[in-house]
DNA sequence: AGCACGCCGACT
DNA sequence: GTCGGCGTGCTC
């Protein structure tokens, strides 16, 4: 019998991410397990925290004092034992708490008290007599019993019109009767059934390899629009026939409508939709229908991946190379990796999907540790579009000014004329991107960060994208105080005014974060543009993924080369993705598609690999780069980054973090140390931001020493700096 | 992170 | 002689 239980308290310190030994009283023995939430009392002053019990034994052989589990908070644990070997995995490879990596499996809720909804639903008592023979009675009675059990006692009263204090004497008469009932709070809408289509022979290949493989990762590599979501859909049926789960991760929940609605269509009341909108109290619902084994399967952006299934068959990853896998804050976690740790600690199976994988799963699956399927054609043959790459610099050199090439142009005049739609494509919101001085070259910047200022024509105000903070536009400038202040740089916002000075009965729809900031406005705007009220839509990247619009026939990538420019060795793999990801968007109809991507870099590799759709070669040259310069998949990075205020006591610091770690690492040949530089963006809200690079084969033992040596250095400054340790960074700007 | 303890200066 | 400033160190 288990007395003694080792428990990680709720406090974010990282001087307490530790298990402490607590004494269970008498009444608990046998009542509590692993994962069980409790209140301990905890300090000098004896408060009553929550503590999550991960350790249990029947003697405590240590010499300190002990204090005894006051209480228990829920009658189930909120976490597995299986969980808990996720938990104990994910504090060592992210280097974050064991209270960090306990938060993702738990919704908010229950620390706030959460309870399941209850509400007091009328039925019928004895037969209205006596007095209560009159009619106005009778009338209530029979409108109970038509509805029983159905509304509240305010519902009744407002959905038919009754008098609330009728209703109310007939209760303290006993006529009516009042019972609580466990409500959910999600809303059953009931979708359009959207039923099983027949497989093509590809796809039902890939089904029966999935299922009979002895491999448990699988990458589904298919040109965009090859019919994934079909396979992933088959694959959840079969998860069902065999009476396990599944989880489908996509990559925003709210930018892939289509696939959720699809996922409705088939499987109704049997799945879960998470999306960022949830109230906390739905989000608990739903958690707990799932934790007793109410819903079969799960549909919802990174942290789905924790959701609590008991007999998880099948985590299906879909463009599983989009960055928002990877999580920004503690504990960083890639929820790829996290899928195969819990395929291979519950025996499930995770299939990654993408038209564009990321090199380290290519990489992986040409080692043969996932196992590749392949699928070359459009579901319903319908052909890839025709990709055409237009230099920009020969535009200028014929005297074209404009922003649109002059195929472009003729394009976009052709399709109008056709009623067809097109879609242009540019990943930059705001109308100019930058302001400077003609005189002196100076740059407009933000004064809390360091990021020149975009000037929005909406608003007619100067912006900064990463703060929010709005200038008033300038009439002179700030430095040299010339006349002279241009406006440079393309964003969405000014395509949209061009294409109005040269189409100007065209109708277009602009969808970036601007303009989809309302609640429904992303909705709106992929509803209007559905239906064809709508010509020609331009977007950033919001326009590249999951759109599925039969009557678009002409993709325009405005500035192929933005993304490619920047200091990040991912540059040219994101720059190859988002090409093809929107190329992909044109001919999905009957009708064949062109795409037209204008660029600075007509040679560049990843353009024109992503123009001619071969995926392989531009693997095979971007390896190769990767491996040379020992970049993942051929390496780890670990990224410290501190940030301040105090620019002075920051760099203080960070040098003396580097020199430390400097010295460490002499006998370490393989790991290679850059910095402490400033960042990329050396400020952004304030916060003067530094850095250190760690780049190699990050082992456990490794990473727990950085993050304890850090910690330890920095803790006499703790309050005036901040530290973030990230295993393998989505970027390093 | 909190919170109590403790050791100094300004005040009734 | 007391109130309260925040530096220090511990939390099963």
């Amino acid at each position: 019998m288990y007395k003694y239980a080792g428990i990680i308290v709720n406090n974010a310190s990282i001087q307490l991410d530790k298990p402490f030994t607590y004494r269970l009283p008498v009444s608990m023995y046998g009542k509590i397990d692993i994962g069980y939430r409790v209140k301990v009392p905890f300090g000098m002053g004896n408060k009553k925290i929550d503590g999550f019990i991960v350790e249990l034994y029947d003697e405590y052989k240590g010499t300190g004092r002990i204090k005894e589990i006051a209480e228990v908070c829920e009658e189930f644990p909120l976490f597995t034992e299986r969980d808990l070997i996720l938990i104990r995995e994910m504090r060592e490879k992210y280097l974050c708490t064991y209270l960090d990596c306990i938060k993702v499996f738990i919704p908010t809720g229950v620390f706030k008290g959460m309870k399941n909804k209850r509400e007091s639903l009328v039925y019928c008592g004895n037969m209205p007599e006596g007095k209560f023979s009159k009619e106005i009675y009778k009338n209530i009675y029979k409108i109970v019993k038509n509805n029983e059990g159905i509304f509240t006692k305010s519902g009744l009263s407002r959905e038919f019109n009754l008098s609330l204090s009728s209703i109310n004497t007939m209760i303290k008469n006993q006529i009516l009767l009042v019972q609580d009932k466990v409500i959910n709070r999600y809303n059953e809408r009931i979708y359009a059934q959207y039923l099983p289509k027949n497989l093509n022979k590809e796809q039902q290949a890939a089904v029966t390899r999935v299922l009979s493989s002895k491999k448990r990762t699988f990458l589904l590599h298919g040109v965009t629009g090859s019919g994934k979501t079909e396979i992933y859909m088959h694959l959840v049926s079969e998860m069902i026939n065999q009476d396990k789960e599944a989880i489908i991760l996509v990559p925003e929940i709210a930018l892939t409508p289509q696939m959720v609605e699809r996922f409705k269509g088939r499987f109704g009341k049997d799945i879960s939709v998470f999306h960022s909108k949830l109230s906390d109290g739905e989000r608990y619902d739903e958690w707990l229908r799932i934790k007793m084994g109410k819903v079969k399967v799960a549909i919802g952006a990174r942290s789905a991946v924790f959701l609590p299934f008991n007999n998880l068959g099948l985590i299906v990853i879909d463009e599983e190379h989009e960055g928002s896998y990877k999580s920004d804050s503690n504990p960083k976690y890639h929820a790829r990796e996290i899928g195969e740790l819990k395929c291979s600690i519950s025996g499930c199976k995770l299939v990654l999907g993408s038209a564009t994988p990321s090199m380290e799963t290519y990489y992986r699956s040409r080692k043969d540790e996932i196992e590749l399927i392949t699928l070359t054609n459009r579901a319903d043959n319908a052909e890839l579009p025709e990709v055409e790459i237009v230099d920009m610099r020969e535009e200028l050199l014929n005297n074209n000014k404009s922003i649109f090439s002059k195929k472009l142009q003729e394009a976009i005049e052709d399709r109008l004329k056709k009623k067809e739609q097109i879609i242009l494509f540019l990943n930059r919101r705001g109308f100019s991107t930058f302001v400077s001085c003609r005189k002196c070259g100076y740059v407009f910047k933000c004064n809390n960060c360091d990021i020149s200022l975009t000037y929005h024509s909406e608003g007619k105000k100067l912006m900064c994208h990463y703060c929010g903070e709005k200038q008033a536009v300038p009439n002179k400038c700030t430095k040299c105080g010339s006349k002279y202040v241009k406006y440079f740089g393309v964003g969405t916002e000014k395509i949209e005014q061009e294409i109005k000075n040269y189409f100007p009965s065209a109708r277009t729809l602009r969808m970036d974060f601007d303009t989809t900031r309302g609640k429904n406005s992303y909705e709106q705007i992929y509803n209007t543009f559905r239906d064809e009220k709508a010509d020609i839509l331009i977007g950033t990247q919001m326009v590249a993924k999951g759109l599925d619009f039969k009557n678009v026939t002409l993709v325009g990538v405005i500035a192929a080369d933005l993304s490619l420019n920047l200091p990040d060795f991912r540059s040219a793999e994101r720059t190859f993705q988002l090409i093809t990801q929107v190329s992909g968007r044109a001919g999905r109809g009957e009708k064949k598609g062109v795409v037209v991507v204008q660029t600075y870099n007509p040679e560049n590799f990843s353009i024109r690999y992503a123009a001619s759709n071969d995926y392989e070669s531009f693997y095979t040259e971007e390896i190769e780069l990767r491996e040379n310069m020992e970049y993942p998949p051929f390496s780890d990075i670990l990224l410290i980054n501190m940030s301040s205020k105090n620019e002075n006591l920051l760099i203080k610091s960070i040098q003396n973090v580097g020199i430390f770690l400097k010295n460490r690492l002499e006998e370490n040949d393989k790991i290679n140390m850059l910095g402490p530089c400033p960042c990329e963006i050396s400020k952004i809200k304030e916060l003067y931001r530094w850095q250190i690079i760690f780049k190699g084969k990050i082992d456990k033992e490794f990473g727990e020493n950085i993050r304890k040596t850090v910690y330890e250095l920095l803790k006499d400054v703790y309050n005036d700096i901040r530290v973030s340790i990230d295993v393998n960074p989505n970027s390093l700007l």
